[in-house]
DNA sequence: ATGGCGGTGGGGCACCGA
């Protein structure tokens, strides 16, 4: 089983990327973010045509996120339950049955903009209520999968020399990630030796990717269960040399079952 | 130091992202 999230950018920008990159890499499970897509806007016809079901919540101009899947979701969650958000970045659905069930949650979570902003402060609390949900839903999934875009980049080797910027990288922002992995979830991108200097997102300017000055930002948290059977974690970055790339490319993990 | 680039809405250019 394959399990993937990308955050695209825009899906109407990027609709046809995703829809290769679906049929390339074949994965069973895509979280999306950053849809900038009003909710009756989503194509779903157009994933349906390619054999995947969907999940979403979208807004104008900003965040959006959804889960689409080769098997039927089930109990959608839209939103964090413990966090009262205008903005739409959370969704979670069961994906499988039985022996196979696995409990998806896809997040875009808040950039932060500076430490010092009414928006660090929005994402603090958003993290502390994540914390919350999945806290609560370990106790009812020992499957689940945190994935999505977390905006922060955990350890220093997860960003390049050059980057000036000091949200994404605070100690803050690390410990909401720590907060994280001290319920139990783990990294699936450091079970595995991986090359030096792998990130999930490159800014457009200054040739960026070219230059490899990135972030690893995008990740994909395995509960205990999920992370014993875990034998891959990659970043995919062919599709960030597309024509009109997401600044995002995708993480993917493989799980024995 | 600032802005670089790209997407959105709306029909300029400001806002936002990371």
């Amino acid at each position: 089983m394959k399990i993937a999230s990308w955050n695209v950018n825009s899906l109407s920008v990027r609709l046809e990327q995703v829809i290769d990159w679906l049929n390339q890499s074949q994965v069973d499970v895509l979280c999306l973010q950053e849809l900038k897509m009003e909710t009756h806007k989503f194509p779903e016809e157009a994933f349906k045509a390619i054999g995947y079901h969907a999940v979403w919540s979208g807004q104008k101009t900003y965040n959006g996120v959804a889960i689409l899947s080769r098997t039927p979701l089930a109990n959608v969650q839209i939103n964090n339950p413990l966090y009262d958000d205008e903005q739409q970045r959370l969704i979670a659905a069961d994906v499988g049955t039985g022996e196979q069930l696995v409990r998806v949650i896809g997040v875009y979570c808040p950039n932060g903009s500076s430490l010092d902003s009414d928006k660090f402060i929005y994402k603090m609390a958003w993290f502390d209520a994540l914390n919350q949900y999945v806290r609560e839903q370990l106790q009812q999934y020992p499957a689940l999968v945190l994935t999505g875009d977390f905006n922060i980049a955990p350890e220093d080797r997860d960003v390049h020399a050059k980057y000036s910027g000091d949200v994404l990288i605070s100690p803050a922002e690390r410990k909401q990630f720590q907060g994280l992995l001290a319920l139990g979830m783990k990294d699936s991108f450091r079970l595995f030796e991986q090359a030096e200097k792998s990130f999930s997102w490159w800014d457009y300017r200054q040739f960026g990717f070219k230059r490899n000055a990135g972030l690893r930002i995008d990740h994909l948290l395995l509960s205990d269960a999920l992370a014993n059977k875990c034998t891959a974690s990659v970043i995919d970055k062919a599709p960030r040399a597309n024509e009109r790339p997401s600044d995002h490319t995708p993480v993917i993990v493989e799980l024995a079952m």
